[in-house]
This record gives C-alpha cells, sequence and structure tokens, in this order.
DNA sequence: GCTCCAATTCAACGAATGTTGAATCATGCT
DNA sequence: AGCATGATTCAACATTCGTTGAATTGGAGC
C-alpha cells in the first residue's frame, strides 16, 4: 500500500542557512520579545523544523546574541561615518541625517528595535549587559556629534550632552515603534505619515531645545528616504 | 502515628482581599511584563496558592485589566487638578508638576509603567485598546495644559500640542524607567538622583523647545517630592 | 556508483504554564 | 451546638516551551 504521504526526512532542495534563520528570528523577536518569542514560531516563520535551530545555533540566547552582533555593527558604523568631524554641514541637518539612521535601519518592519525594546531594562542578566554595551557604542557617535556642535558655537555651551543624546535617540526609538500603533487612533494619519511628521516635530522641539541661537530660523530638512 | 505534618487546607488566619492581589501582581507584571508574568510568581509574591487567584478573577488578563482599573482613575484625577484653567502659575512651573504627577504615580518601584511598557505595542488584541484608551485619557488633560499655555502667550502658537504631549510624557516614562538602570555605568550616578537629573534636564529642553520666546529664563523648578 | 558529510526532520523528554474541580477549614449566624 | 458560606489549598489536566538524540536523505568528491 502507498505510504501515507510523508514529507521526506532529510535536506530540502533549497538550503536554509543561518542568516535566513536570524531574518526570521528578528521577525518574531520584534512581533513577541525576547522571552515571548518561542523556537517553534521562528521555525514556523523560517518554514523549517524548531530543530534546525540548533543545528545552526548552540540555543535561543545565543541566536539573538548573533542577531545584535549581525544588526548592530552596520548602524555603528553608519553613524560613525556621520560623527566625522570634517563634516561642515549645520549641526541641525547631520542630528537630521541621525534620525534618518535609526529610521532606516531600526524603522523597518518589524525591526530591531522592537527586539531591543524592554530587554534593555527587563531583559536576563547577561543579555542586558550585552544590548546596553552595544547601545552604548551607537550613542557614543551621537554624542560626539553634539560635542562638535558645541565646540562651533551652534549649540548651547551648558547642555549636558549626554543625557541629550539619550533624549534624541530614545523618543526617536518610541516615535518609530508606538506612533505608528496608535496614529490611525490619536492623529487620524495613515503609519508611516504619522511617523514623518512626529520625526520633523521633534527634531524641530530638539534642536530649539539645545541651539546656541534658539530663534535663529532651522535650515530646511530634506524628507527621510528609507 | 503523627501525620506528615501537612499545612492546613482551609483559610488561613490572615484573609487576602483582592487588593492584595492586585499588588502582588503589580509587583510582578512590572518585572515581568504581561505575559512572561507567571500566576504562580503572583502567589508567591502574594504568599498564596495559585488557585486563589481564580477565586478572586476570572483569568489573568481580567487581573491586568483589574489593575488598570484601579490604578489609573487617581493618575487622571490629579491631571486633571493640574489641568484646571483656573490656576495662574507659570506653565513651565505646571508642565513641571506634571513630570513630578508621573513620577509619584509611576515611578515607584516597580509602578504601573513596567506594566504600560511593551503591552501598548505588543500587548494582545483586546489588552492593546484597553490602555490605549486609558493612557489617551491621561494624554488629555495635559494637552489641555499646553493649549491654555498658547492662549496665555507663554507657548508658541505653532506648536503641534498632540504631538508635544506624546514627546513630554513619554520621554518622562522613559527617563522613569530607563536612567535608573543604566544611570550607574552610563552617568556614574545612584539610580534616584540619575532620574531627578534628567527631569530637569528634560523640561528645560523641552521648554526652550516650545516656549514663545525660548531665550527667557526658566521659573526656578521646586525638587520633586515623592 | 560508492562513500561520506552536512543539513534536515522526527519523536520524545522534563519543566513550566493557565486553568479547573474537589476537598478542606475558619468563621459568623441562628 | 449546628450549619451554611466564604476563603483557601491540593492535585491534576492539557498545552506549550526549550532542548536533545537518533534517524534520514540530498549532494559533493572520488
Amino acid at each position: 500500500m502507498p505510504s501515507p504521504a510523508r514529507p521526506p526526512r532529510g535536506p530540502k532542495p533549497t538550503r536554509m542557512d543561518a542568516d535566513q534563520l536570524l531574518d526570521a528570528a528578528q521577525e518574531v523577536f520584534g512581533r513577541e520579545g525576547l522571552r515571548a518569542a518561542s523556537l517553534r514560531a521562528i521555525a514556523r516563520q523560517a518554514g523549517c523544523d524548531p530543530a534546525l535551530i540548533y543545528y545552526h545555533f548552540d540555543s535561543k540566547e545565543a541566536m539573538f546574541t548573533a542577531l545584535l552582533a549581525k544588526r548592530f555593527p552596520p548602524l555603528v558604523e553608519d553613524l560613525r561615518r556621520l560623527a566625522d568631524p570634517a563634516d561642515e554641514r549645520h549641526t541641525a541637518l547631520r542630528l537630521w541625517d541621525v534620525l534618518g539612521l535609526y529610521h532606516r535601519h531600526l524603522g523597518g518592519d518589524p525591526g530591531l528595535r522592537g527586539l531591543i525594546r524592554g530587554e534593555i531594562v527587563r531583559g536576563a542578566e547577561g543579555i542586558q549587559e550585552l544590548i546596553q554595551s552595544r547601545v552604548i557604542g551607537a550613542a557614543t557617535q551621537v554624542r560626539a556629534l553634539l560635542e562638535q556642535g558645541i565646540a562651533r558655537g551652534e549649540v548651547r555651551k551648558d547642555l549636558h550632552t549626554l543625557l541629550s543624546t539619550f533624549f534624541l535617540l530614545k523618543l526617536q526609538l518610541e516615535i518609530l515603534d508606538v506612533l505608528p500603533v496608535i496614529a490611525p487612533r490619536i492623529l487620524g494619519l495613515p503609519p508611516e505619515q504619522a511617523v514623518a511628521e512626529g520625526e520633523r516635530a521633534w527634531l524641530q522641539l530638539f534642536w530649539r531645545g539645545i541651539a546656541a541661537d534658539p530663534t535663529a530660523p532651522l535650515p530646511p530638512l530634506p524628507a527621510i528616504h528609507d
């Protein structure tokens, strides 16, 4: 008799490398958070068996750290370029580019930001330190940019650059994360437009708050292209 | 022979009402998040059996909504008092009081903020809408306060009051939530002091960003007492 | 064509979870 | 004193989770 059509056991025609698994993991981690995301859900997203994950990674935690190691360096590298002291443009424009960078790297749907959200505060022991060091590495570049602004006389001298960096980046993450969800309800806008408007309003407020001369007009901000 | 000392089955000498269970739930929800918090952990925190929770509540979700229903109205009521149009004080001072209110209601350890964090974006269907409506109720009061500031000529006329309210409150939540955790590492400060300094710096930046005359000095801000 | 290896799946384990039904006790009312 | 009722616990259920070991197979190299 014909055997009850079992799917084949061995390797599929389309191989699956670690990167594809990481993409699926990012999707699910971003949706559910590290703890709530199940390996079975990740496997379903990737279209494979949960056990395959253990062929490529040691554990769920190892998968998470591998994801960080894959996604953070490009962001930090781009930030480093933006913080190049040779860049003579207006500081406000450079900060606008920082927001755009975060938008492109973390704004995607659903993106890394859902992944670093929450874990930084509530994450397990090792994870927490890991993420913090990554985030701090990124923030350092932005802080340097602010200090260049002070040296150029465009930013007020008495600014607390560390806290201001925290403000700028944290709120940009909130804009990317929360605004698309609540925009239809409180703004009556489609998600993308709400994010664009929020980013503009935020940089305008922030710049006025830190500028050496807050009455000087802000240079025109180009659209954030992603 | 003596029966192997079993703890008694029936009611304990100290009765446990729903409120005590909610306090324990808030502690654990704040620490772990809605999904990761287990009823067994809540019961351990309260010092009772998990099954007792089902005597007082229908389910874990019902417990969560009961917690919201208990903790949000007092916050909104206090905000409503702050937004009283008869309050003639400087708008910056009133906004400072708003931050103080959030500090007192949500800053405690661990407090409600850990509870609304994350669920607003990633929460399950019903939960998400529930929290959003509660949060919007609170934000409406703050927005009214900003609009009074415009009417009094203290706040710039072209301000987007809805987005600005979002900025003010969301960043205050981040200050309460994240700063205590990362302060020892990046600021070299004890948590409480980092929060106090962060709140001051944030209101100064925010006010400068929204003031009709950003060069006018900010009135002195009293300490936030909790 | 044979062999070997890398990639994949299956089936199961132990632990933890939300939830329930029955059992037990303390207390207040009559 | 007796009884009903409300408060509490116990033990178990089905489900899901992370993880593992063995089994299976496609393809590369010879």
